[in-house]
RNA sequence: GUGGAUGUAGCUCAGUUGGUUAGAGCAUCAGAUUGUGGUUCUGAGGGUCGCCGGUUCGAACCCGGUCUUCCACCCCA
């Protein structure tokens, strides 16, 4: 009578199969932050309320998971308050947890925390999953991992040098193509002061963004419904039309920006970074300044980075920025960071979409003996340890089933090898070996098993 | 949170104006083949038609609600 069991919306679970090809992509990631000199940490799955709320914006306050305290939860709130229709009122009334929503907060959190064990800069990476009660759709999930790098206690620009490296080296090992799109909070504020809008910058930004979309006079027609001044808007073309090489549209900011001292410093930070990686050779990630990101713009301060797959229509596959005052909110003043964040499960959706993952991910095993009955299988048992023992990775077929259905087995699980070692082998103390790809079979000697398959592996 | 679609076997999908025991391909299992798979042939199992309710003599089909997935907006990995 039990109702079919299911999980809550926007969750999943993973199978074998889905679990080998995300632990591909974690390792990968992991492996380069550890290069970089990275180092890892946890935070909890919960926060207190009071260190998440007010962080994401009115937006991202809603998208919190809030967990109900234990106990009697309502007999401590006013009664007064307890009506139908006031449940934001009461909210923080009966809930003083929360599932944590980013790894970025939970870091800052954690870095004032524990301050005086950290020696900085401090290089840390963090790969957990994170959680938001947003409507789900493709490659938007409500609880999906993050893989966050970050360096704080830093200013300089080599480490938002070293992010882009990161990340084209991530991408470039699991052989994704990507574009690194480029901004500065710093340009942005400046082309807001220069037309005298500094307190529309969001608005502008997004309407920026649409060009592409809706084209020019469109998206004049959004600053005007907006408020945005007409000589405001009329300064701003050259902005929104800004096309051609990352140089090229220095050029031209540099002539928008002219009078605005913080635009200038933001032409100067992004110019630094690009030669910066410029010395470093050609990179398989193209990289493009793109002032319509505005990605986060409640904490950032810097440059802001936002990683896009080339071949897909998946939205933002990775992204982060410089944030100076992150700390400022827990009590920690003057200490800047800089870091990105890698969206796995998205990373996941683009790599199965363009089939990216190695089709030797799937075979766990690399050998496997069929079994013909316990005495036989007794035979098997010293030369399956002898393979263990120089790193193959081999299985027995538990059951003395049909030769097709272990053949299937093997078949299905990709398993290279098969050896069988039936009545004349066990007379003769032999072992017979079978390619499942080639299809060809030899007979050898019991002992020379391992020494057959590492040369033929 | 707002608006719009969707749901039939493990998977991909048929299913007539509402009319008896809801079908196909693939997959699975069994047999042809008691020591040899990925090809072939034969057969079998598997579905409360997402869930709950309503209309009707009768509902996979019509209506309402609910859940899931997906799309747009918002926001974002």
């Amino acid at each position: 009578m039990a109702a079919k069991p299911s999980i809550p919306k926007g969750t999943r679970d993973f199978g074998p199969e889905q679990m080998v090809r995300r632990n591909y992509i974690f390792d990968t990631i992991r492996q380069v932050f550890n290069r970089y000199g990275y180092q890892p940490i946890e935070t909890p799955a919960m926060e207190n309320l009071s260190t998440l709320l007010g962080k994401y914006g009115d937006e991202g306050d809603k998208l919190l998971f809030k967990i109900l305290n234990s106990g009697d939860f309502i007999d401590k709130v006013d009664a007064n308050k307890l009506k139908p229709g006031n449940s934001n009122a009461i909210a923080l009334d009966i809930s003083e947890k929360g599932l944590r929503y980013d790894l970025t907060v939970p870091f800052a959190r954690f870095v004032v925390q524990n301050q005086n064990d950290i020696t900085f800069p401090f290089k840390r990476y963090q790969i957990q999953p994170v959680w938001r009660a947003d409507r789900p759709q493709k490659g938007r999930y409500r609880e999906f991992y993050q893989c966050d790098v970050d360096v704080i206690g830093s200013n300089s620009l080599l480490n938002e040098t070293e992010l882009a490296l990161i990340i084209n080296e991530v991408f470039e090992k699991l052989k994704i193509r990507t574009i690194l799109k480029l901004n500065n909070r710093k340009i942005l504020s400046g082309i807001a002061e220069v037309i005298g809008e500094s307190q529309r910058l969001t608005d502008i930004t997004v309407a920026i963004d649409k060009i592409e979309k809706i084209g020019l006079e469109a998206v004049n027609n959004e600053l005007r419904s907006k408020g945005v001044a007409e000589d405001a808007i009329v300064k701003l073309q050259p902005i929104i039309t800004l096309s051609g090489t990352n140089t090229e549209k220095l050029d031209t900011l540099k002539g928008v920006l002219a009078m605005s001292e913080t635009g200038l410093r933001g032409i100067t930070e992004m110019e630094e970074i690009l030669g910066y990686i410029a010395e470093n050779g050609s990179l398989t990630t193209t990289i493009e300044i793109d002032l319509s990101l505005a990605r986060g713009l409640n904490y950032y301060t810097g440059a802001i980075f936002e990683v896009k797959a080339a071949d897909t229509e998946m939205g933002s596959i990775c992204g982060g920025g410089r944030y100076d005052d992150l700390t400022g909110i827990f009590g920690l003043k003057n200490v800047s960071g800089v870091g990105v964040s890698f969206g796995a499960d998205r990373i996941y959706d683009v790599m199965l979409q363009l089939n990216l993952f190695p089709e030797s991910l799937l075979a766990s095993t690399q050998v496997m003996f069929a079994n013909f009955g316990n005495k036989e299988a007794a035979y098997c048992l010293k030369a399956i340890r002898a393979l263990r023992d120089s790193g193959i990775s081999t299985e027995l077929y538990p059951d003395a089933a049909k030769m097709k259905k272990q053949f299937d087995y093997a078949n299905g699980h990709k398993i290279k090898f098969v050896v069988i070692a039936g009545d004349n082998e066990v007379k003769e103390n032999l072992l017979s070996v079978k390619n499942m790809e080639t299809g060809q079979q030899t007979t050898i000697a019991y002992s020379q098993i391992s020494n057959y398959i590492s040369e033929n592996i």
